[in-house]
RNA sequence: GCCCCGGUAGCUCAGCCGGAUAGAGCAGCCGCCUCCUAAGCGGCAGGUCGGAGGUUCGAAUCCUCUCUGGGGCGCCA
């Protein structure tokens, strides 16, 4: 039991004769964690609200509080202050003893939820055949740790990779793999030539549309510039209509910026692929590109033979080449059910919506019309194809009754909040009302520019190449620490480092924000990094080592704890609040709260570090006591990290 | 036009279902290795929490308006 929950329970006993049934709950949020040291340990601000609520007072309410609760074996002093906070200080034996029992314990005294859920943690889901970038890795890494505080918390969880493995991608590379593919280069590695493939055919296409485009782009610019020479030069009197006439310039203005921009990019990608004769006597010989690629995918869908054969044959270099990427984060998935698996469920999950009449035809296609929204969720086109709202719904579908799904994640980025918005209507609509559906969103990753993360050429950049940088990065800065070691430690190092710094890059983050990604900052040595945790990890372990002592040699015959130092209680405390922090983070799915309390955990142990010698203690039971302090450091700091999907090492 | 999400120290960001003097890291300045990993620790300096109203005993946090940046908005995913 958390001293949280353990304050809290006892409020509760007291608060339930004074307060209304329905108000306790909210007037248990309220005690929180103290803001400042001064304050006592944790602090109940319910006495003001009560106050409101009774018309009395609230300092007597917080001093009728304070005699009512029973804390005696767990708090020490208890005292109101200011107009009705209560501050509470743990007593030294409570926490003592607590700390005792997270030394024996494998799971550091944190304790399964009562209630555990069955929780669908969808994440990662990327488009086979694509290159995968570095969009990818915030869903990747942020649903792998929710998936593994939830499971350590003793909930019940099903990872799902959600592949778009039968989308228009894989006509792409079906019709390439048709008209350019070089047997030779397919054979000495499918997934090169595939992704050339991919490439060479995107590249086609993109040259066709732009060419396409190109005309009506600029006579819009066009339009705009007529638009605003004409604005600008009219006459007005009177000061409102000069007001709006500033206003409609500047956002003409603001509008040809971008068109632009717009038809510069189509120049651009026009003149690139020019520049290249081979393309363009591709490009010349495929004209109708676009139409076939499609065509491709309809018949794919369709159960073509050929197609479907050559989708069989292709899917596995994709999972291989995706596979490749998760080991190096080493991430697994309990399913990948990509789009290809609901796909034969598509045309009953549309005729329920039909026949239940929360589907209408509208201009030839299968709506659902939702409150709020003007554009109705489609789930079936004019030409009688599905769409992706289609396959969600038959997901949700699958999970509900194949999982008994009691929650359903969906870590995905924040564009798509108005696409799960009407999902989730729409799927309660069609009767899954029970479960949680929750869009875990979170913001872009940006360059140092503010803008989405690009290579100087434009291109999205691929993960590999951030993983080799991040960790190719941490090998430099491991080889100058440890020039002693041997080459093989080093590379681990760096591959550790690496990997976690990118990692936490990403977790340590409000997740809804946009962030902007830079080298320097994840790998810096200081701060609130991976780095600086497994960091403050091995310095415990060093002492450990120093000592010739494992946690489970300490395990093995514990002893008091003595704090000495004001430290070492603020390094207790905190050690005890990893619960609390752990169940914080499933309330609104932010694993950065963990990285906050990992970053605070770190900080006092390098206080501690500094401050409270080990193996020149005072005496063996103060040793012993640092000792144990020492080993529950650095088993949360490790499960932490864990949870977070990151490594630590003994030594760096 | 409608809808969503941001604006907090020079920079990058926490804090946001109301709580006591708004925090951290980086950058800057000053100290600390005969001492368990200095990838560290201590200190100094730095903020009209975009702006204006409002609700409240109390507002960075809630409401309204406004400025500003980003994203989304019928047959792509």
């Amino acid at each position: 039991m958390n001293a949280l929950e353990a304050i809290r329970n006892r409020f509760a006993v007291a608060l339930a004769d004074i307060a209304e049934p329905d108000k306790v709950d909210s007037l248990l949020g309220m005690i929180r964690p103290a803001q400042d040291d001064k304050f006592g340990d944790y602090q109940a601000n319910c006495a003001m609200p009560l106050g409101k609520q009774l018309g009395r007072p609230p300092r007597d309410i917080a001093t009728g509080l304070v005699a009512a609760v029973s804390l005696d074996d767990l708090c020490d002093a208890v005292e109101v202050a200011g107009p009705g906070f209560i501050n509470l200080t743990l007593k030294e034996d409570w926490i003592k003893s607590r700390l005792t029992e997270a030394l024996s314990d494998d799971a550091l005294g944190v304790q399964k939820v009562e209630k555990p859920r069955n929780v669908v943690v969808d994440f990662s889901s990327p488009n086979v055949a694509k290159p995968m970038h570095v969009g990818h890795i915030r869903s990747t890494v942020i649903g792998d740790a929710l998936a593994k505080i939830h499971r350590f918390l003793g909930h019940r969880v099903i990872t799902d990779n959600h592949l778009g493995d039968w989308g228009t991608q894989f006509g792409m590379i079906i019709y390439g793999y048709k008209h350019f593919v070089d047997n030779a280069a397919y054979t000495a590695d499918p997934v090169v030539e595939l992704g050339r493939l991919y490439k060479y055919v995107r590249v086609i296409m993109d040259y066709h549309g732009a060419v396409a485009q190109l005309p009506a782009a600029q006579e819009l610019l066009d339009k705009q510039h007529t638009a605003l020479t004409r604005v600008s030069g009219e006459q007005h009197e009177d000061k409102a209509a000069l007001k709006k006439q500033k206003k409609d310039i500047a956002r003409l203005k603001e509008k040809m910026v971008d068109q632009q921009a717009l038809v510069e990019k189509l120049q651009q990608t026009i003149a690139g692929a020019q520049s290249d004769t081979g393309l363009m006597s591709a490009a010349d010989a495929h004209a109708d590109i676009a139409k076939s690629v499609l065509a491709e995918t309809v018949k794919l869908h369709e159960g073509d033979t050929e197609n479907k054969g050559l989708w069989d044959k292709f899917l596995p270099y994709c999972l291989a080449d995706i596979n490749r990427l998760y080991d190096r984060l080493n991430i697994r998935f309990d399913h990948v059910l990509g789009e290809s698996f609901y796909h034969d469920q598509l045309a009953a999950v549309v005729e329920d919506f039909i026949q239940r009449k929360i589907a209408t035809e509208s201009d030839g296609a299968i709506c659902v019309f939702l409150d709020g929204y003007d554009a109705p969720m489609i789930i079936r086109k004019q030409d009688g194809a599905y769409l992706y709202p289609t396959t969600d719904l038959a997901t949700i579908q699958y999970r509900a009754e194949e999982w008994q799904a009691d929650a359903m994640l969906y870590v995905v980025d924040h564009r798509q909040h108005d696409h799960f918005d009407k999902l989730f209507d729409a799927a309660r609509l069609w009767g899954y009302k029970e479960a949680e559906l929750t869009h875990v969103s979170f913001g872009t990753v940006l360059g140092d520019d503010g803008k989405p993360f690009k290579t100087r050429a434009g291109d999205t950049v691929g993960l590999e190449g951030l993983l080799d940088e991040a960790e190719s990065r941490a090998l430099a800065i491991a080889i100058e620490q440890n020039p002693e070691l041997e080459e093989s430690r080093q590379q681990e190092i760096g591959r550790v480092v690496g990997i976690g710094a990118l990692k936490y890059a990403d977790l340590s983050q409000n997740r809804s924000s946009d962030y902007k990604f830079s080298y320097d900052k994840m790998l810096a040595l200081r701060g609130n990094t991976a780095t600086y945790l497994q960091y403050a990890n091995a310095r415990v372990h060093g002492i450990m080592r120093n000592l010739n002592v494992t946690p489970a040699s300490l395990k093995a015959q514990t002893g008091d704890f003595i704090f000495a130092e004001p430290v070492e209680r603020q390094l207790s405390l905190q050690l005890l609040r990893f619960e609390e922090v752990l169940n914080d983070v499933l309330v609104e799915y932010k694993p950065n709260l963990l990285c906050n309390y990992l970053f605070d955990l770190a900080q006092l142990f390098a206080r501690f570090f500094d401050q409270c010698p080990v193996r020149d203690a005072d005496s063996q039971a103060q040793q012993k006591s640092r000792l144990q302090l020492c080993a529950l450091t650095s088993g949360t700091l490790t499960t932490g990290l864990g949870l977070l999907g990151i490594e630590s090492l003994e030594r760096i």
